[in-house]
DNA sequence: CGAGGAATTGAGTAGGTTCAAGGCCGGTGG
DNA sequence: CCACCGGCCTTGAACCTACTCAATTCCTCG
């Protein structure tokens, strides 16, 4: 887990992985390519052309409204995939774009083919992973929908701590969070005015420090409670014995490539 | 497309199917099991077991908030396949209901297994529905975070519309919608009051007709503009040609079952 | 040390909620 | 065929959460 690479960190959540598979997945990382902050990775309109493996830094998936307001719908944080199957699409229906310095390494249509077709457990690891994302997306819908402003700003910081807790990068319940409130705002529906008045209160309460782009959770317990946050969705208790088994018997009988 | 499943039509929009394809997914449909309006199909924490295709009717993925609140997270209509990837996950982290009296017919692990081995086409297919599903659940998040109460309203009638035509059953613009204002207001993160008052407005502007479970857009030009509805996130316009050439590609060189 | 983006604060406003009551419509039973 | 019942829709008035606009202060980085 350690000296890997967040993406290998990431899938082991769901499966052990062979060695083969570790070194398999360390590989993809090698051929990274920098972004600025503040940079389009793809937007909106384009024909997708490659899936990515986000390495370093922090990436968003937004869309732009005509009228220029911003809606953020996923964060991208180290070992995220995304894009896998984007070459089934015509255009990309929404832009991802840096949110601070980041690298990635691109993956191209016949590597993902043949990490399918030939390495059954590291494909099913990417499908799950696709679900997470999907699971995230959903929670998100929740949390626009139900919850009042406190309960979005505290589910969020939740969600990226555990996210981040996940691939090895949160000591205790501490995190880099190089989020300008704007970001925040533009994440939950909110006006940054209104994610500033948020934040001081749960920081006047004595449940996060916020400061330098660093954020700790004091008070985990409480935060979560405001959020209704329950780490369900984010399905890192490994995959169900039954998918175990589907998944060794492929993986004894791997499929040529083409 | 005419007396074939809902499913054949709405994978059509992807790719043109072979007949074989047609006769197979047809089949598919065949074991439907009848459940009641207002019936759960799955529960959040159940196992999945299985997945499913929607032949008639209409459910939700819904979520319940412990304070008794719903957030309805997605619509599911005929041709719409879910939990297909279910068998990797331990438990659902949501529910899936029925609207109305609805028919299902599920499709088994190894029925899916052997669809994405012996038959690219489909398998393809049917990962272009599951992204046509992330893309929906990203519009709703825009919706949600960004549009104001009409243009939610608008917005998702136009794509229950749209959606509805994808899959031939819409004449001209009109449609059944045999929802409650209540399962609009869980869907669209508002009041059912509130639904009421918009509808009222949208009605009194000519837009809309909705009565007795029918809904018909007038003008759905200008509700797309409140709306600010773009149909591309459907995804209706077919596989970019490369994608083409690789499923023909395999199509030629099937792999084996196992 | 200066400049510019980010955070903070205040006051007024608006969009949506809440609570509560009344009306409609479809279906059921006598 | 009519009367009744229950779910759904409709309406009103008061309230409140979050927005808007604008000014000020704080950081960070060059």
């Amino acid at each position: 887990m350690d000296g890997n690479s967040p993406l290998v960190v990431k899938l082991s959540h769901f499966m052990p992985l062979s060695d083969e598979d570790v070194r398999i997945l360390n590989a993809l990382c090698v051929h990274e390519k920098r972004f600025k902050a503040h940079t389009d990775i793809v937007r909106e309109g384009d024909v997708p052309f490659s899936a990515f493996v986000l390495t370093h830094g922090m990436a968003c998936r937004y869309r732009l409204m005509p009228e220029g307001k911003r809606q953020i719908l996923t964060f991208l944080i180290p070992g995220d995939i995304f894009d896998l199957h984007g070459f089934l699409l015509k255009a990309m229906d929404h832009s991802v774009g840096t949110l601070v310095a980041t690298r990635l390494a691109a993956i191209s249509r016949a590597t993902v083919f043949d990490l399918f077709d030939r390495h059954p457990r590291i494909g099913a690891a990417l499908w799950w992973s696709a679900l997470q994302e999907e699971a995230i997306n959903r929670e998100r819908i929740v949390a626009l929908g139900r919850r009042d402003a406190s309960g979005r700003v505290a589910h969020l910081l939740c969600e990226l701590v555990w996210r981040q807790k996940a691939i090895g990068l949160a000591e205790d319940h501490a995190i880099r969070l190089p989020l300008t409130q704007v970001e925040l705002a533009d994440a939950l529906g909110l006006t940054a005015v209104h994610v500033n008045r948020i934040l001081q209160g749960v920081r006047r309460d004595n449940l996060i420090t916020l400061a330098h782009r660093r954020l700790t959770l004091i008070d985990a317990e409480r935060l979560q409670e405001i959020a209704g946050f329950n780490q369900n969705y984010l399905h890192l208790g490994g995959a169900p014995p039954e998918a175990r088994g589907y998944i060794d018997i492929r993986e004894r009988e791997p499929r040529e490539g083409h």
